[in-house]
DNA sequence: ATGAAAGCGCTAACAG
DNA sequence: CTGTTAGCGCTTTCAT
C-alpha cells in the first residue's frame, strides 16, 4: 500500500558518507557527534522525510516510552481532566500514552489491559470499572514489573499505589453541610458500595450524621447503577417516603439533574422542601435549574501526580512502592440547589 | 525493570523441538501445521506465558494493524458513540485502534497526526478541530498512500473520503420547524463559518426562511466559539434586539443550554417568548428545562462506517477514493423548548 | 569523533 | 508438514 520507499539511517549514512551509527547518534544528540556532522545528518533527514521506525527501535532496546492510560469512560468533565494532566505531564517527559477505556465494563477493562501490556507500555494509570472485583487482570504487569497506578476508582486493600481524593471527608462535607442548611432527613443516593469511592463516601455520611446526632436510617440510602433509569427508580422510591426527606446527597451530578428533573415533575420544590448535594461538578450543574451545589474534584492535579509519579519510577528517581497512598485536595462548591435561604448562593 | 526475561518463539520451539518457523507458523494458525503440533505449541505458550513481540513483527510486516482516531474532543455524546462504533468495527476485524485528541486545537491536532504518523498507522479517522483551516498536516500520510477517512468536521473542497451528515437539511428542518410553530424573527447562534458543519446549517437555515418568504437579517447571525462565555454573550446580544427574536436555532446543544438559562434570568420565557432548537442531542438536553429540542446525530453508525470502509480500503475490497462522500441519516427531535404549544412535546 | 558488527524477535521465501 | 536462512531498522559495545 504504500507508495514511498521508507527512509532509513542507511540512506542517511550513504548519502553522508559516514556510517549508520554516526547517523544513528546523531539522531540522538549523543554528545560524541561534532555540531557539524549533526547538522548535516537533520538537512538529509528534511530533505529526504525521514521518520524513525519506532519498532526498530524499541525491539533494540526493550522499552517503548510509551505508558497506557486505561480509563472506565470518557464523557465526563472529570475524566477528560484527568487526561488533560497525563499528557502535559507525559509530553514534557517525551512519553506517549496510548488511552483505552473500558465502557464501564469488566470485561472490556481486562481486554484492554491486556491488549495494553501486549503493547508493552512502560507503565500503566488505571481507574476501575464499575462492576471490576478483583485485580487479577494487572497481575501480568507486577509479574514483569511493570509499574501501575490507580486513580479515582481503586482497590484499597492491597498494596497499590494510589491517587484518590479523600471520599470520606467529601461525603462528610456535603451531608455537614446538608444539615447546616436545617436538613434532618436526608436520603443518600449512591452507587455500588463494593467501589472505593461510593463506599467512602457514604462512611462519611453517616459520620456527619453521628456526630449530628441524627439515626442513620438504613431505608435512606438508595443504592443504583448511574443511568438514567436508575435515577428516575431513585426519585420514586424517595417520593413514596412519608414524610419526604429534607435534603439529599447524591454521589454523581447527572443522576443528581435526573433527580431534580423528576422531583420536579412532582411538583416537589428544591431547595425548599429538598435540598441536594451532587457530586464531580460537570458541567451541567450550571445549566439545570436551581444550579447545582456539588464536590469538585482536582482532575488536572490528580492526573498531573499520578504520571509524574509513574515516570519518577520508570527514572528511577523514585519508587512508587513507597508512596502508596496520595490523597488530592477537593471542595464544596455551593449553588442553590442545596441553600434553603437562596441568597447566599454563590455564582459560578 | 523487566523482572521476568521474555519468552520468545526460540524458547518454545527448543522446549519442542521444532523450529522457530513451525513455531510462529502454528500461533498464527497457518494451515500447513499439524493440528497435533499447533495444540503442543498453545501449550507451552500458556505455560511460559509467551507473549507476542508486536514490535519485531511489526517491523518484519510493515504493517502494524493498527489504525489512529483523531478527534477534536472526548467529551461529547457525540464522539464517544463514534468512538464506540469505529471499536466495534475495528476490533472485530482484528484491529488496535490508537485514540488521540486536540482539544479543538490546531496545532495539537497537527502534532497528533505527526505522531500518528510516525506510529504507522495502517489508515487514520479523523475530525478536525475548531481552528483548523488546512490540510497540510494530513500530507504525509497521502503521500505515503496511508488511507485517510474524515467525519464530522471535514474539508469538502479537496477528494477527501468523509463520513458526515447532511448538515443542510438538519439546518433547513430545524428553521422550518421553528417556522411552523409561528415563529418570524429567529436568530442563529453558530460557530466559525470556516467549518463546514456550521456553514452548511447556516445555509440550511436561510434556505428555509427564503422557502417560507421570511428575508434573512445579517443581524440575526450570531457567531462565536462554543464557550459558556460566548453562550452568554450571544444572549446578550439577543436581548438587545428590538423587538426580540420569536425563534432561535442553535448550532450546539451545550450553548443552547447557556442560551435558555441566561435568558430565563432576565425573564424571557420558553418557548412562548423565544422558542428554541439546539444541534447534537447530548445528555444535557433532557435535563434542562424546558427540555431541548434538538438534531440527533447517528454517532455510532458514523464511527462504524467511517471504520468499515477504511478497513475494506486496507483489505483491497474497496477503494475508497471511489465513494468520496458518504451521508448518513439524521433526524429531529421535538421536546419542549419548541413548542409555543407545549402539550404537543414528546416525552423521552 | 567515528566505524564495524552483532543482535533485538519475528516472518516468509525457498527448500525439502 | 516442517526446517533453513535472511533480513526488517535500529542501537550499542568495542575498536580505532
Amino acid at each position: 500500500m504504500r507508495k514511498a520507499k521508507e527512509v532509513t539511517i542507511y540512506d542517511i549514512a550513504k548519502k553522508l558518507n559516514v556510517s549508520p551509527a554516526t547517523v544513528s547518534r546523531g539522531l540522538q544528540d549523543h554528545p560524541a557527534i561534532s555540531k557539524k556532522t549533526k547538522k548535516k545528518i537533520f538537512d538529509v533527514v528534511d530533505e529526504l522525510g525521514y521518520r524513525t521506525n519506532h519498532f526498530a527501535r524499541n525491539l533494540r532496546q526493550q522499552k517503548t516510552k510509551t505508558i497506557g492510560v486505561l480509563v472506565h469512560e470518557l464523557n465526563s468533565n472529570f475524566i477528560t481532566s484527568v487526561l488533560a494532566g497525563i499528557e502535559k505531564v507525559t509530553t514534557e517527559e517525551g512519553y506517549d500514552i496510548i488511552i483505552a477505556h473500558s465502557s464501564e465494563s469488566y470485561t472490556k477493562e481486562a481486554a484492554n489491559a491486556k491488549n495494553l501490556f501486549n503493547k508493552r507500555v512502560d507503565g500503566l494509570i488505571a481507574s476501575l470499572a464499575f462492576d471490576t472485583k478483583d485485580l487479577e487482570h494487572f497481575k501480568p504487569f507486577v509479574d514483569k514489573g511493570v509499574p501501575v497506578m490507580f486513580f479515582d476508582r481503586v482497590e484499597q486493600d492491597g498494596d497499590n499505589s494510589v491517587v484518590i481524593i479523600d471520599n470520606a471527608k467529601c461525603g462528610y462535607i456535603a451531608t455537614k453541610h446538608l444539615i447546616e442548611q436545617g436538613c434532618k432527613r436526608i436520603v443518600h443516593i449512591t452507587s455500588s458500595l463494593q467501589r472505593n469511592v461510593y463506599s467512602q463516601r457514604f462512611k462519611g455520611y453517616k459520620d456527619a450524621l453521628f456526630d449530628h446526632g441524627i439515626p442513620f436510617d438504613e431505608s435512606m440510602l438508595i443504592i443504583g447503577d448511574l443511568s438514567e433509569k436508575a435515577g428516575i427508580e431513585a426519585t420514586m422510591k424517595v417520593l413514596k417516603m412519608k414524610p419526604l426527606p429534607d435534603g439529599a446527597f447524591i454521589t454523581n451530578d447527572f443522576v443528581a439533574a435526573v433527580f431534580m428533573r423528576t422531583l420536579k415533575e412532582y411538583g416537589v420544590s428544591i431547595p425548599d422542601e429538598i435540598a441536594i448535594v451532587g457530586f464531580n461538578n460537570d458541567a451541567i450543574g450550571k445549566l439545570i435549574e436551581p444550579t447545582l451545589t456539588t464536590i469538585n474534584y482536582p482532575g488536572e492535579d490528580m492526573g498531573q501526580i499520578a504520571a509524574r509519579n509513574l515516570i519518577n519510577h520508570l527514572k528511577g528517581v523514585a519508587n512508587i512502592h513507597q508512596t502508596n497512598t496520595i490523597i488530592a485536595r477537593s471542595e464544596l462548591i455551593i449553588r442553590k440547589s442545596s441553600l434553603k435561604n437562596s441568597d447566599k448562593a454563590q455564582r459560578f
